[in-house]
DNA sequence: TCAAATTACATGCTCGTGCATTGGATGTCA
DNA sequence: TGACATCCAATGCACGAGCATGTAATTTGA
């Protein structure tokens, strides 16, 4: 409350507008004209590589990918759809409950995410390293 | 391009998307619900506040303004087109130059700002201290 | 001096996002 | 078991954002 504490607010938050808008808008424009990716595209492609091992039979629920991204409920249903579109990532249901999905990488999208992580990796070494 | 400093930058990435995510979607909320302003509105507002002072007679270029926001022109344009509607920011011509726009807060524009003033710091406060 | 290039801003268009709602499946409890 | 609450995902809708373009004003340079 402090002014001291205030300064160090400000600054940290436009520090943080900086790097943020920075980082993500080339990272959107690397991602799509490199790889026809967006970028929220590309995070849903990161979480299933990562996650479609052994465990759980290399599948994912909606709900667990909606948990680890800063997207609403129904952004993150339309952005699997396009990927589902694209033939990336692919729908199964659930046998145990048929309200959920469960996700998984095809063997394109796990490809098309190995091309793209390197130019995603430049990106992030290049803004903040 | 070690395994160290990529899992630096992922670390430093991963953290900044949490900060902004949380702190851009409160102030958003926030901004919205208490002050009827958009965060780009009050970032509009708060930059001619603290420029609108004596010197260039209280007022602002458009493309000043642009040079300090992460913010196309286009949605530049019609943010300040918003706030113009609202009575808080006036357009006037430049006299040198008619192409260009001059802008300044509007007293009620002003009174606005200083009422949100408080709900952003706050917010800031709340995530970055 | 005047045609071409550049600049400032507005606008048409499309796209991704969030909110609210819906439809269908599951859980709860009397 | 049946009625009601809850949960998962999809969809209608509105909105803000960026890109491409348009319009008008200014600058450039041959």
């Amino acid at each position: 409350m402090d002014p001291e504490s205030d300064q160090d607010v400000c600054t940290k938050w436009s520090t943080t507008l900086r790097v943020y808008h920075d980082t993500s808008s080339e990272l959107e424009h690397e991602l799509q004209s490199r790889h026809g990716l967006g970028l929220s595209e590309f995070e849903v492609l990161q979480i299933l590589a990562g996650r479609c091992r052994v465990e759980s039979g290399h599948k994912v629920k909606m709900k667990d990918l909606e948990a680890e991204m800063y997207l609403s409920q129904s952004a993150l249903s339309r952005t699997v759809t396009r990927l589902e579109k694209s033939g990336l990532v692919g729908r199964a249901a659930c046998d145990f409950d048929r309200r959920a999905n469960f996700l998984m990488l095809t063997p394109e999208g796990r490809e098309r995410w190995e091309a793209a992580r390197p130019t995603h990796r430049a990106v992030l070494e290049r803004h903040l390293a």
